[in-house]
DNA sequence: TCAATAACAGACAGCTTGTTCATTAACGCA
DNA sequence: TGCGTTAATGAACAAGCTGTCTGTTATTGA
């Protein structure tokens, strides 16, 4: 009953010129046939696929979810003790290896769509996590869990795209996730040399 | 030599057209003629004054960006002290007035680029603006400023789009710029209710 | 008032979309 | 290996959108 293997050859080979093509001229310049001359597939074998081109992008970025969320699952579960960082490592490393899906995603192609999927999907995961610390540790948290999460996507969200879009890693994972654990924990007064913060 | 009313008045209705059909539809399942029918304008006319959708999206956040330089000159000219958080109560206040064109532009609408003009011109000035901080207080940053501003950006980003996007307004601005500086200022920890920053 | 010019409606070819259909080829399974 | 099932193909279709050009009309600023 496994996937037959045409249709598994057709995906894959529409997904990765999406994602090529994407990179090169950007989503909205691209025409159904543009992706599937690229895929080397028949027009019409796209439509017995897809809806259109958004719904192949659509579906490319849940795949990457899911690969993210299988990828996360074992450092998040082991997470009891605090902010580790090791979650934010595994993604950087995610993201190394889905570099270019990575950036379209993150550049708001699609009309943000895809974007807006990911961070939705990180906020939510994140927010309940906080909940859950505060809860386990008997705390109080002093600003709203969901604008806390919103606030730390957004800059892991920043970082990501800042650490794919380089041409040469500007810095090893493990020192980006250092600098920015150090950033979300002490402060921004201490990352901007000062020494007070107050 | 002041512009003809017939433009100024043309690419006001074009550009409101604009706005109010991405909210509703969004950028990509727009034509030409939507735009022009919701503005009362001849197809032909809007060839006249713009080469496409995208230009007149770039048009109307460029003009968007230099509102906001605008507004924000006077309390980063006065900035001298530290983070008073001044510049980012002015931009709530700006994305309350309009909200509408802050919510589309945030959500990538036209495959992201506005929303890169945005951040770009922010992270070009926050950055600068750290490194000018930096020289004047005699004080080595701990984190590359350009990373600084990205990650700045980010936070200020993700808020505003929490902002804009709410219903109901979920905060005063003058709170949400409190608890984000706090955040900011003294660290995550802080922010979900623990004690001791380490 | 008048010259300049913006807005207009209409028409144009060329391209993209989404669907249908009959035909061919690849597949999984026994 | 052979067989029934199902995916892929190429061609054709109407409908819609794009970007450009036309001659004409209406508004504007001076």
């Amino acid at each position: 009953m496994a996937e037959d293997r045409r249709t598994r050859r057709t995906r894959r080979a529409l997904a990765d010129a999406l994602v090529e093509l994407v990179l090169e001229r950007g989503f909205s310049a691209l025409s159904v046939e543009d992706i599937t001359e690229r895929a080397d597939v028949a027009r019409a074998t796209f439509y017995s696929h897809f809806k259109d081109k958004d719904a192949l992008f659509a579906r490319v970025t849940a795949d990457l979810l899911d690969g993210l969320g299988r990828r996360l699952a074992p450092s998040v579960a082991g997470s009891a003790v605090g902010f580790t960082g090791k979650p934010l490592l595994e993604m950087l490393r995610h993201a190394r290896d889905e570099r270019d899906l990575y950036r379209i995603v993150l550049r708001g192609e699609g009309d943000g769509k895809p974007l807006q999927m990911f961070t939705d999907v990180c906020a939510a995961n994140t927010a309940q996590e906080f909940r859950a610390r505060a809860e386990r540790n008997d705390v109080k948290p002093r600003i709203d869990a969901e604008l806390l999460a919103r606030v730390w996507v957004g800059e892991q969200v920043a970082v990501l795209r800042w650490w794919a879009e380089s041409e040469t890693p500007p810095a090893p994972a493990e020192e980006v996730v250092r600098m920015l654990l150090d950033l979300a924990l002490r402060g921004r007064y201490w990352a901007s040399g000062f020494d007070a913060p107050e």
